[in-house]
Formats: C-alpha cells, structure tokens, sequence
DNA sequence: TATTGTTATACTCTATAACTATA
DNA sequence: TATAGTTATAGAGTATAACAATA
C-alpha cells in the first residue's frame, strides 16, 4: 500500500477534526433551535436520541464525558424542556435522562440538516460512487484507527 | 440518491466528531512528546506545518481561533523550545510564528503516527478500494457541506 | 485610522472532591 | 463497600477589551 494512502487520510481528517469545522457544523445544526441546543449540549440529546432513556453515569461514558457533566447539561436540557429526569424503576439510586417530544423534535431536526447538506454536496456524484464512499466511511470510522 | 446515504455518513461524521474520539486521537498522536504539545497546542504545531513562518493573526483565522489564544499557545510552545518569535521583515508590527527543529520534529512525528494507524486499519481492504476512498475523502472533506 | 502582538479581565466548561441515598 | 446524582470548588482555556507600536 502506498504510503500517500495514510497521510491523505490523515490530511482529511486533520481537516475535519479542525476547531473552527467542528464549530460550523454545530452551529449551522444547531441554528435557531434554542439557546439550550449548542455545541455542549448536543451530544446529550444526540447521545439519548441513540440509545434511549439512560442515566447520567452510562451517557457519561459514551459521550466522554463526567457524570457532574453530564447533570449539568442536561439540567439545562430539562429547563428548556427538551429532556425530563425520571425515577429509574430498576434502580433507585439512578435517575433516567428521557428526551420529551421537543428535544425528539430537536435532534430530529439536527439529523434532517446533516443528512440535507450532505446529499448537496455528493449531488454531482455517481450515486454508486457516493453509496460505496458512505459504506466506506462507515467501515473506516467503525472499525478504524481509533474506535475499533 | 437514496436518503440513507446522507444519514449514513451523518453517523458516520457524529462518531469522528465526538469528544471521546477527538481526545483519543490526539492523545495517541502527541503522547510522549513533551507536556507543551497536547490538543490544545498542537493546531499551532499543524497549521506552521502547513503554512511555513506565519503570523498569530494569520494562524488564528486558519485555525479558527483569536489572536489572543494564538499568542497564549505560541507562548507555551516557545517556551518548551518547539517554536520561535522572529520579526516579520516585511511588516514591523508583526511577529512570525516559527517552527524549531525540534518543532518541526514534533509535528512529523505525530504525522508518522496518525498515518501508521491509518493504514494499520486499513491493511485488510483491496489496495484499489483503499486507494479510492483516500482520494473520495479527500473530495468530500475539501469541497464537502462545510468547507466550501 | 487600522492592524499588529500582548496582557488583564470576565466568562464558560471541566474534573475533582465532597455529600446523601440506595445497591 | 460501591455506585447513583448532585453541588461547590479550583483549574484551564476562551473571547473581549484594552494598550503601545507600526502601517
């Protein structure tokens, strides 16, 4: 394999790991769907969106975070109304973050405008082309350097 | 276009985005290299890298930052000996932000590994296949939905 | 006037360490 | 004992606003 393989992978993602890419994407995502929605509390409703109602200490792990983080943010979620804290019936220390209608609303909305402006920028794509690269990236990202 | 393609890569991208990922990558990448290159700092490290010589205000565009944080940064560096301050000839209010050896040094190294794990996850797929999702990546991330 | 690098200030977000309640 | 959520605290990093020097 050449060599040039790696560090033109590494050049992209070193683009697309850079501050000022990850901070248009939030906020373009993130745009006018609240003052509670930003960059910080995304991956809380994104976090819930996935794998559903959850306590603080198992989000905290998957998203890298702490479980004082977690609180904190999500308080802010509760007090916009886009997440409720409910008893957790198998354990009464524990206490279930759940998405309400509007935070459901919320990330659906961020999910739509990834997806949207995506597909714009793959429209002058070969449409196999642009579906063997999302298989690819899908590989690369799950089984890759760093996740796997 | 199928809808899923947009939504497959959306997922995709949440996963490299994510604050776990981002910190594992760049503590894999700038482990062992002295406590003055860390995530924090080593934008500063890159972007000389790419750019050659340049101003704090140059860098703080290209990195997404303020001229204030690149002057903290730089200081840092400066400091562990990876950069150096040298009077820009051609404008006498600015200061160029260079790379020592040792900078330079530091930077290649972290280049070396990030393609190393790159190509390490990518050894089991069709030299042609890997080859094409380089350059497809490559494609998307630079004429993509938020670089353009 | 505008822009340079730098510094002080106020702000945000974080991990750590406590605390109480429950397993 | 260990782990849950929460809160207070200290630390790091940031943008903003100043400043003097130069364009």
């Amino acid at each position: 394999m050449p060599n040039d393989v790696g560090h033109e992978i590494a050049d992209a993602l070193g683009t697309l790991l850079k501050r000022s890419t990850r901070e248009q994407i939030h906020r373009r995502l993130t745009e006018g769907l609240g003052e509670a929605v930003d960059e910080v509390t995304y991956p809380v409703l994104s976090g819930l969106a996935r794998s559903g109602p959850r306590s603080a200490a198992g989000l905290a792990d998957e998203i890298g975070l702490d479980r004082s983080g977690v609180t904190r943010r999500a308080t802010r979620l509760e007090e916009a109304g886009l997440l409720r804290r409910e008893p957790d019936p198998a354990d009464r220390r524990a206490t279930l973050l759940a998405l309400t209608d509007a935070g459901r609303a919320a990330i659906e909305t961020t999910r739509q405008r990834l997806a949207a402006h995506i597909e714009d920028s793959l429209a002058s794509w070969p449409p196999g082309e642009a579906r063997t690269f999302a298989r690819q990236l899908h590989r690369f990202v799950d089984h890759g350097p760093f996740t796997a």
